[in-house]
DNA sequence: TCCGCTTTCGGAAGCGTTTCCAATCTCAAC
DNA sequence: GTTGAGATTGGAAACGCTTCCGAAAGCGGA
């Protein structure tokens, strides 16, 4: 017995006014096969006449898919996970699924969500962003039952989309090298929220004492220091780095976020940038070209789009998924020039 | 039949081993009233010896509501709506409700989203992110038959948590004139995808107009400009202002992406701030202690924690629900100063 | 005109819950 | 030892839809 009468037509009454049966009407507003053309249009149009909308929970229930992918994402508020789920929203609701948002900020949060696992049957898939899984995360993970991606960050345990990290910081500490610069530090970032970053980011640390080495500079000690994320810290990182008695002509920072904070110390400083010292971030975020910051640009839209694109493929089981990786860019803007004459060499 | 049988353990395997009827197994997962203590405690262990999860379809179906709250966000890349998302997510979340997220980007999407109505019967709520309704669309929303709460914008259609546009904007303002600056310009934003903002957001508008008055300083023709929202439009509306005869001595912007453009544009002209020109902003984005900008700061997260929480008590209908608008505070950093002698008076 | 095949359609089962209602049980008070 | 009120339980209908299966209808060819 019905408790809450939804008071909603259903599909019931389009099937009458069209004067078919439910069965036929089903079909009608379905599948495009078994239904004579003439019906179909029938029923289309009392469907139309009654406002009809179909309830997706009954829908659900007797066929089986949700119709809705899940996001997982820390930070939502941070421009590049708001930016790659923007992407992918687009290309999901192009596609006719909803999108059910999982924000797992801190620790406890994720911690949650990994344990009580609240998507547990209510998607058909899920794009994990921005971050990489545990070991014990993946096996919960493995509980869904469904398609999962990544999107945002290389990770072989699921198909993924994203740029290549380690390309993206040799092209910023290159830049940084072929401008001149030998005393040239890198600003580190983990992510205290996320229990996987310390070994997951290293593509962007790699990158920095792999190319210094390929162009025969010896790492000087001290000139890598590791911040939290955020623009605050890469202030703070700065500070240090200004402070000691072989200063950096330039800077390599993990992110724009932190490039702009040490820029920020270094002008208190009473250091002209990029007179006095380069500055180079990696994203592109708008904060870069509102800063002069030269950076590495990556398409996190795109991104964004493609991971959806990619898990789209796996729901429907017709293609076997394929990783992307992106391309990144160098955007030279005002934050970097050749080191000054006294300092070379 | 079933035709994807999901294969998943059902509530009636778990009456079954815990050796009680499927009702009582249903009294038992829900309500603490009807069943045994001692029954419940056996019902209690068989689901979690199986494992077993609630299917949200079949519950909603028999049951009523969804579980689930909507979001209809534009621009989910900036950083004031994903702050505000992260506040309502996270006290929705805590509900245990899930929350399904539109993205109303541009205005197709907008179009689309008010006329196909993809929320239909898939929420219990909704919550509308920083952006005002048109009377076409609320009519619209009515079809939705939820409760709807606006966050982030006075709206007196709906019952609504923000701050006090009027008055952040005349802190902004005060705060030049205090400084001493009598040629004030602003920068005045319209959102180009939000068909309603040239109406609504004269708040921060007016407050510009009404805090000069007050100081007895007359307006000055095409000290207003207005942009579309953004950094880049910031810095070329700072152009404009500063190519004028009488260029002025402190700029307000209505937001602080704004605000740092603008900078961009006065420092790219040689000019010092604020030294030569002050500038403050609106939002306290984290950019803005990133480049010194004096700003007024809105609790954004709090907003949208407060909005949901409004929402929430709509929904169960307790009380009646209540608007809540929030205090702005003045932050003051190093993007205003006193105008230099010369332009005084 | 009749046959067999294809297409269209309707009946009905089933998806996994919730809740109504009535049956059963417990236990204190008579 | 009864009786009745209240607590606990089980049976069963209903939520609104999809799809299986078989019946009915339409069609060309012999």
């Amino acid at each position: 017995m019905s408790h809450k009468p939804s008071g909603q037509t259903t599909l019931v009454d389009v099937a009458e006014r069209a004067g078919v049966s439910l069965a036929t009407a089903s079909r009608a507003m379905n599948a495009t096969y078994g239904v004579s053309p003439k019906t179909r249009e029938r029923v289309l149009a009392a469907a139309e006449d009654l406002a009809y909308v179909i309830s997706p929970e009954a829908s659900r229930l007797a066929g089986g898919q949700t119709g809705r992918v899940g996001l997982v994402v820390p930070h939502i508020d941070r421009w590049f996970f708001g930016t790659l789920v923007a992407g992918a929203e687009t290309a999901l609701n192009a596609a006719g699924y909803d999108v059910l948002l999982f924000h797992v900020g801190g620790d406890d949060d994720r911690r949650d969500f990994f344990q009580r696992l609240p998507a547990r049957r209510k998607i058909d898939g899920l794009v994990v962003v921005g971050f990489p899984v545990l070991d014990a995360e993946r096996t919960r993970l493995e509980l869904l039952g469904v398609s999962i991606v990544s999107a945002g960050g290389q990770q072989e345990a699921y198909p993924y989309a994203c740029v290549d990290d380690h390309e993206a910081g040799t092209t910023a500490v290159t830049h940084l090298v072929n401008l001149g610069h030998r005393r040239i530090a890198m600003i580190e970032a983990v992510d205290p929220d996320q229990p996987g970053w310390p070994a997951a980011l290293p593509p962007r640390s790699a990158a920095y004492h792999d190319a210094l080495g390929r162009a025969g500079i010896d790492p000087r000690p001290g000139y890598v220091v590791t911040v939290p994320w955020g623009g605050e810290a890469g202030a703070d990182a700065m500070a240090q780095l200004l402070s000691r008695p072989d200063p950096p002509t330039a800077v390599y920072a993990h992110s724009d976020e932190i490039a702009v904070g040490a820029m920020r110390t270094a002008r208190r400083a009473g250091l002209d940038v990029p007179t006095d010292i380069s500055v180079i971030g990696i994203d592109d975020h708008p904060v870069a070209a509102l800063t002069d910051l030269t950076t590495v640009a990556q398409p996190v839209r795109e991104i964004g789009e493609q991971a959806a694109a990619t898990l789209l493929t796996m729901i429907d089981g017709s293609q076997t998924p394929e990783s992307t990786t992106f391309p990144t860019r160098l955007v030279v803007r005002r934050s970097t020039a050749p080191p000054a004459r006294a300092e070379r060499g």
